[in-house]
DNA sequence: AATATATGTCAACGAGACTGACATATATTG
DNA sequence: CAATATATGTCAGTCTCGTTGACATATATT
């Protein structure tokens, strides 16, 4: 209904650049649109699969994400954990919450300074950590299948060149 | 003031594995936790470059999609993008209608079967789209740099590893 | 003529982020 | 010791972006 009839006016707009070569146009001006969608579709999939884990618990990505830190660094504080995430801590509260409430998180009020709370996975946080890792292990290395110990390191290299500079 | 006082049973829980290396205990078991690590904070850091600049129109990561698979491939219809975002008209379509009304993407009613609305960016969201590649595509070349073209060449297959099996 | 398909739209909802303001306990500092 | 700073928690409201369900319209297909 409206909106169709720009046609013309759209067509005068870019005419050659949009039938230039038929289909794709966007491998122009040396940007890398290729590994840019790759990299979109790789971590959509790849956050895609503890999702079916996580609905088990009622819980979503961001129970993931503290799950996996903590268990990654126990005894982490709640600071430590908003600068890693970096979300603000009212918006950690609610998912630090739940996880506590049901188990699979333990505050410890820190030994030297007592303001602090030291995060610890429990038991079942663990398996909660690794169950969800799992999945996305597999795929991992999948992905690394018929490639060399060298190529797997340049795999490496890349991701840890891709994040910003760390503090720490 | 709550769940300080189950330290006790936290400890007695698990305390050899969460001891044993002192700091990070989660290199165990195979799981390819760096990785993990490594995708989530490339990522991260990766979608924050555009983030400044959508502000700047309003726009969020959702349009950013939008304008750049539509830049991608021009002519894709509702149900192509619908398809390639994996997520629902409904939730297409505010974006979209946004995208159409401050004049970034055009729909045109298909030449063969006129039920269908054909994408195209205008001028100025081709402009958008690049804009928002080209932090990313310099964060991209950043990461490549000193790496072998067949090192490059791997990142590209493990990036097209790690996603699920296309049906096109 | 009946049915299927592509798209659009209304309404309600939920997850997960945000800002701003304020409370409490504990450390640090003047 | 008193004042201030820090670590954490919490209340309240908002925003983006996703969801489901139901229904409308135009056009194709059978």
């Amino acid at each position: 209904m409206k909106g169709n009839d720009i046609f013309a006016q759209s067509v005068a707009d870019e005419p050659a650049s949009t039938t230039r070569n038929g289909d794709s146009l966007a491998d122009d001006h040396g940007v890398e649109f290729d590994i840019i969608e790759a990299l979109f579709f790789a971590y959509r999939d790849f956050i895609s699969d503890p999702d079916a884990i996580l609905a088990l618990s009622g819980f979503g990505r961001a129970h993931h994400r503290v799950v996996h830190f903590v268990t990654r660094q126990p005894g982490m504080t709640v600071a430590d954990l908003l600068d890693t995430l970096k979300i603000t801590k009212q918006s950690l509260a609610r998912v630090l919450k739940q996880l506590v409430d049901s188990g699979y998180i333990q505050q410890v009020t820190g030994p030297e300074d007592r303001r602090q709370r030291k995060l610890y996975p429990t038991r079942s946080g663990r398996a909660l950590a690794f169950a969800l890792a799992e999945p996305q292990s597999r795929r991992i290395n999948r992905a690394f299948e018929g490639m060399s110990a060298d190529e797997r390191r340049a795999v490496a290299r890349f991701l840890a060149g891709m994040q910003n500079a760390r503090d720490a």
